[in-house]
DNA sequence: GTAACATACAACCAAATGGTTGTACAAGAG
DNA sequence: CTCTTGTACAACCATTTGGTTGTATGTTAC
């Protein structure tokens, strides 16, 4: 398994179907087992349409999918989407990892640059600017555009 | 690092912050290295003051945490957060490893009783009812109260 | 003190979200 | 065939979201 990397649009939509406890729970179900929509409705106190919205959330973000059974409709858990989305988080650790160790890197090289109590912040490594692309704006706005 | 989990609530909040390209991108810039609203602010497409609220929901989620620094506010992420939302991907996983483990005991108990053309589900277990609690609605609607 | 910078925050707006009810329709059970 | 079950989907509504502008305030530089 090679998990590939969600596109941001994905990872939009992943973050976005998991910020929901009844989303997330209806996952966890799904992992443990499949189940129609129907079995999952009963599980809570809203409408089936509710939550059959919810299952739609969950089915447009990848982290579950639907196979129509006769006359229901079975959920199950897409682990694969999951993964990709623990794998974004990870990513995170290891960038937070890989400036742990530049710092380490620069104060081993020649510790006398950054005394103890030096103006410099006693945490940041100070690397002036990384050239890397802004990101767009998600929005819907119509307003500002005159401006 | 216990990396305690998250409360639901708190679930909500991380998984809403991460939910957009333009938060994602704060915190990365934020694990890399401290920096300023300003300094962050320069890179999107987007005025000051958005920058500033995509900060404070990224505060409110714990993902990061500001700290004033004379005249600037600066920004830096909080691991510990970043963990706990990992772990809770994880726990998905694990509880699917664990069905997985359920369904092969299952079928090493007595080979027969499943055969591979079945009209039973090959994947389900069909465990009929785990009697766990519901999930309260989020929401916030007034309406639908006089039904 | 004044100017410039960094931040804070309110008011506003369009679109998305998360719920509701109601209606329509297909599939199985009787 | 008819009834019930499971699903789909539209219309509606309040709240939240994600952007804007504008104004006020604190901090540093001159």
């Amino acid at each position: 398994m090679v998990v590939q990397e969600l596109t941001e649009p994905e990872a939009d939509a992943v973050f976005h179907a998991l910020a929901d406890a009844t989303r997330r729970d209806i996952v966890r179900r799904a992992v443990r087992q499949e189940s129609s929509i129907s079995a999952l409705a009963v599980r809570y106190a809203m409408s089936f349409a509710a939550v059959q919205k919810h299952v739609a959330v969950l089915e447009r973000s990848g982290l579950i999918a639907k196979e129509r059974r006769g006359k229901e409709q079975i959920v199950r858990a897409n682990l694969e989407t999951i993964a990709r989305a623990n794998r974004l988080l990870g990513e995170f650790e290891a960038i937070w990892r890989d400036r742990a160790k530049r710092i380490e890197d620069l104060l081993e090289g020649d510790g006398a640059e950054l005394a103890p109590d030096a103006p410099n912040a006693p945490d940041a490594v100070r690397a002036a600017d990384a050239p890397d692309a802004p990101v767009q704006p998600s929005g819907s706005n119509t307003k500002g555009q005159e401006a």
